[in-house]
DNA sequence: CTCTAAACTTGATGCTAATCAATTTGATGG
DNA sequence: CCATCAAATTGATTAGCATCAAGTTTAGAG
């Protein structure tokens, strides 16, 4: 129980970017550090909400069982990203559990602090719901691979999304293949398939965890350009597409 | 450009329950009203973001365009429901395009006005994220659905989702079967199948856009124990389920 | 450095749901 | 009330991916 390290986490946090020095006091002494060690589960599917929240340092994955084992990971929580906000605002349990996928720390953030955080400054509403803005974000770009790509789509898109985050064409993997599949809504035997085909028509080389991507140009044409991706289709949704606003 | 009626429409947004007179006559200067006919496009996916929308009445569907037609409808959004909020809060262009299902009344209220209202009233603050989260938790429900369910699943999920909406077991389809189809990510012929053996089960009764449950329960049993329902699986994705916290 | 278990790969097979195509049903307007 | 077009159904076929099963590689403990 370090004072000073949790008003220091606390600080550092963007959330909390606008804080004042007694409302960070306050604050401190409603939050609880708590230490995750790898493989453990912060709380179950089901589970009553208590709080959100914030990631220090460590990988939290965000899943949804199943009853037959083959669980989907819904989300990954990085260093100062923050879950649970939804479930909080509507007192509905979890929809999904949450479980270290290497060792971590995060600070849970009761309720009530964070209601009366709002309340006394809407700078900090304003950073929460930007945050929660991002996440649906995340979210409506998932229904839209899952719904819209294939197999090789996935992958590549997933590929091209992690070279970027990490600034380089050479990406390093942070998650066992097995999850990246499930991430991607693909069995890890079809990840393994798809990732060989990629090798096999030169775009990309792997070796372990380590993925180089040769030219990232050649990848995004090929992605929509590819054979393996789908033929035409029947008939259109939306016929309709004139554009009109009638403003009155 | 009936003052009154604005104004009227304004407080009754559950968003505003708590503006005060003097806020809302200044928000009913910066609102718009717009007015969609029936299969009119709102925004194209990849316009600029010109604030948040709610729904005073009509049929919002929020859509992803494909290459090849089959569009995917992401949301439908109902009156006193809003949407663009996630674009409008991180100046992102909209990821997907909005169309009047039905003739619809939306009103827009521009990005400046928002931030002041959160800024000057940490209840309407509250509010919006009581919102945002709702929107959040049906898109992880979403990602659920398409990714642990099969056909019949989702379409028995559907069936009882909207009739516990209606509080009837007799449910009326306000979309077209086709967009039906687009929500569950099903084909039409398999939405049409899938109803047809749920009839031919004895499980339902289907006139036109009209289904009758019969039995709640049996369908709620059916949709985890049919025989249609996927078979076990290799391997768990969760092997160490051990729950552990240390709080420090 | 070896040993063992887990992670990953590879191949063979089957099932689900998409696609294509042809009707049938239903709705709308003249 | 019929004509016309969109919506929905139905059947036949097949693509795409999951599953099952057997191997190979990798990594981490001792």
């Amino acid at each position: 129980m370090n004072k000073i390290n949790l008003e220091g986490l606390l600080s550092n946090q963007a959330l909390f970017r606008h804080i004042s020095p007694f409302e960070l006091n306050v604050l401190q002494k409603e939050v609880v550090k708590v230490e995750l060690d790898k493989g453990l589960t912060l709380f179950q599917k089901g589970d009553i909400s208590d709080g959100t929240y914030i990631v220090v340092y460590g990988l939290i994955k965000l899943g949804i069982p199943s009853s037959h084992g083959n669980d989907k990971v819904l989300e990954l929580i990085r260093p100062s990203q923050s879950f649970g906000e939804a479930m909080m605002f509507l007192d509905e349990p979890y929809p999904f559990y949450a479980e270290a996928v290497e060792p971590s720390l995060l600070l849970r953030l009761p309720k009530n602090a964070l209601l009366r955080l709002i309340e006394q400054s809407p700078l900090i509403a304003k950073q929460m719901m930007i945050g929660l803005s991002y996440r649906m974000l995340g979210f409506i770009r998932d229904v839209e691979r899952h719904s819209l790509q294939n197999a090789t789509q996935r992958v590549i898109d997933y590929l091209l999304q992690v070279s970027n985050m990490q600034g380089s064409p050479t990406i390093q993997l942070e998650l066992k293949k097995n999850l990246v599949a499930s991430l991607l809504n693909l069995s890890p035997e079809t990840l393994s398939r798809v990732l060989h085909q990629l090798v096999d028509e030169n775009l990309i080389q792997v070796s372990g965890s380590h993925i180089h991507i040769k030219c990232p140009e050649t990848l995004k044409i090929y992605q929509h350009g590819s054979a393996l991706n789908f033929r035409p289709h029947s008939e259109s949704l939306t016929e309709n597409k004139a554009i009109g606003r009638h403003f009155i």
